[in-house]
RNA sequence: GCACCCGUAGCUCAACUGGAUAGAGUACCAGAUUUCGGCUCUGGGGGUUGAGGGUUCGACUCCUUCCGGGUGCGCCA
């Protein structure tokens, strides 16, 4: 139907005032409400082709438009904003091609062309020592959404994440359960593997402070201190070990990282996250290593007198970057070009290699793209950081020092029973067995807060409002997922009363009301939507595409009753349009990684 | 200090990449069910888009200078 308007107001210019304009370059916008129309298209650029004022050039390719399109029916010029109105037959044909009969989630709506990419998408990616918090959800969901917008879209996705299992922080965990855990494990004490070695981590900078407290009453500077404090000497000892394989803290660090991904996995499959291929930076470090050797041999990088390794960026408008230590152990930067690697070579032909990580790394990923490509890698072009915002409270910034961390499985916890609390106040789940009911209020619990942190911009910080999260009302996940159950109950009712849609005879439909007309326009815009959030990774384009698809069903639903209405032939219309819709909410909400329930 | 990002209704967010009188939700006020799920729907007030200047038919959007906030610039990851 687009197509066709577009093709009309391309062929009006060229009739009209010899003025070439492909198809796909003519701008069409929805009209606004207070005008009569469907379409806008913007006469302003085209006066000085038409040698007339804007509204003369409206009317003048409206008149060509209506005469010459078949869709169009009428148009009227505000200005120099041409709103062009669609026939009813026309708009109804555009539902008849959406619409699929019996087979409602093979609708061509959902199909888009293979685009032949392929796409890796890392996302999630914790540090062993600590239990995942709210901002890892934001990554997590972000992540998630994003591989499965983009495979909905036509590519081939795989997810993958790094695990940061090495480096000083896990060291840190460690040593601290050494020296105050007295064998605790997760089985004894009852503790979640990665809260166990959370505290651990926890106790070690308690300990640290007292002793830089302690060193600076006896007169360091505190910088000095924060260098000399025995536990941390400690802790880069036993770094130093690991890397050198000492088999007892190798022991120590395989035990302790298995409690953790024990917890993670539980996380994980609570939020309904997975992936592919998980890479190890206890793998990834030494390729990383192993390639910096020889960018150093090839002069792509230098050695400083200490014996460290750097790159010098400051031709690009960067500084010198540190990337291996004098004491010949990895950084954050070595592990990261060893994995970038892997990951080539495990994906032959990889079209795009997408990190899913917070902004306050943008100048980390800068660089790592332009080591890449001085080390010859012409792929490292095709890499790109996909970075979000920080996630906030009403207290301000999240910190664990003062522990206003909100713990991700807490949270999770929290929104299924609030979740639970409404369902029984509403009384709507009457036979559902106590498994059933649980599993809805996972769902809906589990849909707020994914709708909530994906609603947003992700290039935007934002503020996460708990008390907000958990109301039902407005903008938000349990809001859509009702008026799926809504609909569903429609059609369960439709289907007892034995409406059919199989046999719907579209051509005796007419006379259709606005409210209608605007549910089918909706719908139509879904593959656009798709393909917008598809080119920007950005899974707030669908929240807020089926946020007003919902909003357009429950004005439909206000205003027009089904099962009253004495037109069968409307009737099995309205059922189709709304059986279309709530497929098109579930689908929809499928890219976000949120599912919707039929009755709750 | 240097670099990047952000600033829109009381609050939380939109605005189709330069288009009409800047829209939703929330909160507040007033309404709606002899109807299929009221976690719904309708209406109302609420704005100098941080400030000034520029570009043009037209600016929340682009350029520029300020102001305010954030992040990065670790031999941390």
């Amino acid at each position: 139907m687009e197509e066709q308007i577009k093709q009309g107001i391309s062929d009006a210019l060229k009739a009209l005032y010899s003025y070439d304009l492909a198809p796909n370059d003519v701008a069409l916008q929805p009209t606004r409400k207070e005008f009569e129309g469907t379409y806008t298209f913007v006469t302003f650029p085209y006066a000085r082709f038409s040698k007339k004022n804007p509204e003369e050039t409206g009317n003048q390719i409206g008149t060509f438009l209506v005469e010459n399109t078949e869709v169009i029916s009428a148009f009227n010029t505000v200005k120099g904003f041409l709103n062009i109105s669609i026939s009813e037959a026309s708009q109804l044909q555009s539902f008849v091609g959406m619409f699929n009969g019996k087979d409602i989630s093979a609708s061509s709506l959902f199909k888009a062309k293979p685009t032949g990419r392929t796409v890796v998408v890392e996302y999630s990616s914790p540090n062993t020592n600590k239990p995942l918090h709210l901002g890892h959800l934001r990554n997590n969901f972000l992540g998630n959404s994003v591989s499965r917008i983009l495979k909905a879209a036509g590519n081939d996705v795989h997810k993958v994440q790094i695990i940061n299992d090495r480096g000083i922080h896990i060291c840190k965990s460690m040593l601290a359960w050494l020296k105050f855990g007295e064998g605790e494990t997760p089985e004894a004490s009852g503790l979640k593997g990665d809260h166990l070695v959370g505290k651990y981590y926890v106790a070690f900078d308690k300990a640290f402070k007292l002793e830089v407290a302690d060193l600076m009453t006896k007169g360091f500077q505190k910088e000095h201190a924060e260098k000399e404090a025995p536990i941390l000497l400690e802790a880069q000892e036993m770094l130093k070990k690991w890397e050198s394989k000492d088999p007892e803290v190798y022991a120590l660090w395989e035990k302790m990282n298995g409690w953790v991904y024990d917890g993670f996995n539980t996380t994980y499959e609570k939020m309904g996250v997975d992936f592919d291929q998980l890479y190890y930076e206890s793998d990834t470090y030494l390729i990383g290593r192993d390639r910096v050797m020889e960018g150093l041999e090839k002069g792509v990088f230098f050695k400083k007198e200490d014996g460290s390794i750097w790159v010098d960026l400051t031709g690009e408008g960067l500084d010198e970057k540190l990337l291996l230590r004098k004491d010949g152990t990895s950084v954050y930067m070595t592990q990261d070009i060893g994995t970038a690697l892997m990951r080539f070579d495990d994906y032959p032909g990889l079209n795009q290699l997408i990190y899913t990580v917070g902004n306050e790394q943008e100048y980390h990923f800068k660089v790592l793209f332009l080591i890449l490509k001085k080390l010859g890698y012409d792929w490292a072009s095709s890499c790109y950081h996909l970075s979000y915002g920080m996630v906030d409270l009403p207290s301000g910034k999240m910190k664990s020092r003062e522990g206003t961390v909100v713990d991700a499985d807490e949270l999770m916890k929290e929104m299924a029973n609030t979740a639970k609390s409404r369902t029984e106040e509403l009384g709507k789940i009457d036979g559902f067995t106590t498994e059933q009911a649980g599993e809805l209020y996972e769902m809906l619990g589990l849909g707020a807060i994914k709708y909530f942190l994906l609603k947003v911009d992700p290039r935007k910080r934002m503020l996460f409002n708990p008390a907000e999260s958990i109301e039902f009302q407005g903008n938000t996940g349990p809001f859509i997922q009702y008026t799926h159950a809504r609909i569903s109950s429609i059609l369960r009712k439709a289907n007892q009363l034995g409406v059919s849609f199989d046999d719907i005879d579209f051509d005796r439909v007419n006379d259709i009301h606005q409210m209608e007309k605007d549910l089918i326009y909706a719908l139509g815009q879904y593959p656009d939507k798709l393909k917008i959030a598809a080119e920007t990774y950005s899974p707030a384009i669908i929240a807020q595409f089926v946020y007003d698809l919902a909003k357009d069903y429950n004005r439909f639903y206000a205003e027009l009753s089904i099962f009253n209405e004495s037109d069968k032939t409307l009737q099995q219309f309205r059922v189709a349009l709304s059986a279309l819709t709530a497929q098109t909410i579930k689908v929809s909400m499928g890219l976000l990684g949120i599912t919707v329930p039929d009755r709750m």
